[in-house]
DNA sequence: CAATAAACTGCACTTATGGTGCGGAATTGA
DNA sequence: TCAATTCCGCACCATAAGTGCAGTTTATTG
C-alpha cells in the first residue's frame, strides 16, 4: 500500500508540471508513463481515466495552496498583533515568496481547468468554485475585522476586496506567463498591498 | 472573394465561442464544420490547420479588444480634460460595459493560449506577449501624464500599474468564471479604479 | 517464510479526432 | 461566358484515449 501511492505522485507530479506547461489536452497519457517508467495499464491502475487523474491534481492543488496561505498568515500574525499590520505582511511575504520562485510561477491548476472545461466539467467547476468561495470568506474575515478598527478611506464593497486576492493572484500569474516575466507576479501582490494601505491607512 | 471572407468568419465565430467556452484541444473541428454547415474539405480550405485558425482567432481578437479600447478611453477623454479624471471615467465605463453583459465574460483568447501551449507556440506567444506589452505602453503614457500633474501618495512602479489594468482584467473574467459570477470582473475593475483614485488624488 | 493482496505488465482491440490528398462540382464575379 | 474561387466527396493515415483481461511480479502481513 505504500509502493502504489509512491507511482501515485511520481504519475501526479508529472502530469502536473506538464499540464501547468502545456495544458491538460495536450499532455498525453503515453507522455507522462515514458517520464514515470511504467506501462499504460499500470496507469489505469491508479487513475480510472485522464478527468480523474485531473480531479486528483486539483483536490491536491487546492490542498497545498491552502496549507501555503495558512502557514504564511499564521507567521505574518506572529509578526504583528495588529489585523491590518498582519495582513500586510501577510502580502509583502507572499510577494517575496514569488519573487525567490526558481522562474516564472508555473501557473494556477484552477485556471488550467477554468479555461479546459470538457467531462466531469460538474465535479471540477463545483470543487474549483468552493475553493474560490474559501479564499473569499478567509479574506472577507481577515477584512472585516480590519474594516473595523480602520475606517475605509473608499467605500468599496469587502467581498469584492476579499476576491482582489485571489484575482490578483490569477491576474499576476497569467500576465507572468503572457509577458515572459517573472516580475510581474509578485509586483502585482505589491500593488495590492499598496491599495489595501492607502485604503486602511489613507 | 466576399462569399470565401464570410464562411470564414463563420467559421472563426463558431470557433473562438466554443473555444472560449471548453477550451481549444476540447473544440473539435467536425463540431465546427457541422455548426457551419459545411464539410472538412471546407474547412481546410480556409484554415491550413487548426493552429492557423487559433493564430487567425487570436489576431482578430486582439485587435477587437483594442479597437474597443481606443473608443473606450477616447470617449472619456471626450469627457473629462484632466487625464486622471478621464482614465477614471474610462475605468467606470469599462467597469459599466462588463456589467452590461448579457452572462458571464466569455474570457480572454490570450489567456486560454497562455494556458495550452503547444505547436506555432511561438507565434502564438510572441503575438500574446506583443499585445500585452502595448497594452502596457498604452497604460504607462497615460500613468505618467498623471503622475506630472497629481504627486503619487505611494512610491509605486509605475509599470507595473500599468499591467495592473491587464492583470486585473484577466484574474477579474478567471474569477467571474470559477465563481460563476458576472459580477466578480466588473467589481475588480471598480477596486481598480478606487486604487488609482486613491493613489493620485489620496 | 508463505500466503495473500497490491501493483503492476502485455497484448489485442475500439473509437475519436486531426490531418492529407486529390479529383471534381458548384458558385460567383469580372 | 469563362476562369477563379469556393467548396464537396471520399479514401486513407497517424495518434491518443480508453477497454478488457489474463498473467506476472512485488510488497506486506500474519
Amino acid at each position: 500500500m505504500r509502493k502504489g501511492e509512491q507511482t501515485r505522485f511520481k504519475i501526479m507530479d508529472i502530469a502536473e508540471a506538464a499540464i501547468l506547461a502545456k495544458g491538460f489536452e495536450a499532455t498525453s497519457i503515453e507522455e507522462i508513463i515514458e517520464e514515470a517508467g511504467i506501462t499504460k495499464s499500470g496507469f489505469f491502475y491508479h487513475f480510472q481515466d485522464k478527468n480523474m487523474l485531473a480531479m486528483a491534481l486539483l483536490r491536491r492543488y487546492i490542498d497545498r495552496e491552502e496549507s501555503l496561505f495558512d502557514n504564511l498568515f499564521s507567521r505574518a500574525a506572529e509578526l504583528h498583533e495588529d489585523p491590518l499590520h498582519a495582513f500586510l505582511i501577510g502580502l509583502k511575504l507572499f510577494a517575496e515568496m514569488m519573487s525567490d520562485l526558481p522562474s516564472i510561477h508555473p501557473g494556477c491548476l484552477i485556471a488550467v481547468y477554468c479555461y479546459n472545461e470538457r467531462l466531469y466539467q460538474n465535479e471540477i467547476r463545483s470543487l474549483s468554485r468552493e475553493s474560490a468561495l474559501a479564499w473569499r470568506t478567509r479574506f472577507q474575515e481577515i477584512l472585516e475585522e480590519i474594516a473595523e478598527k480602520y475606517p475605509m478611506k473608499d467605500n468599496v464593497d469587502i467581498v469584492a476586496l476579499a476576491d482582489m486576492v485571489s484575482s490578483t493572484f490569477e491576474g499576476g500569474i497569467a500576465m507572468s506567463k503572457i509577458l515572459r516575466d517573472q516580475k510581474v507576479l509578485p509586483d502585482q501582490v505589491l500593488l495590492l498591498r499598496s491599495y489595501i494601505k492607502l485604503l486602511f491607512l489613507g
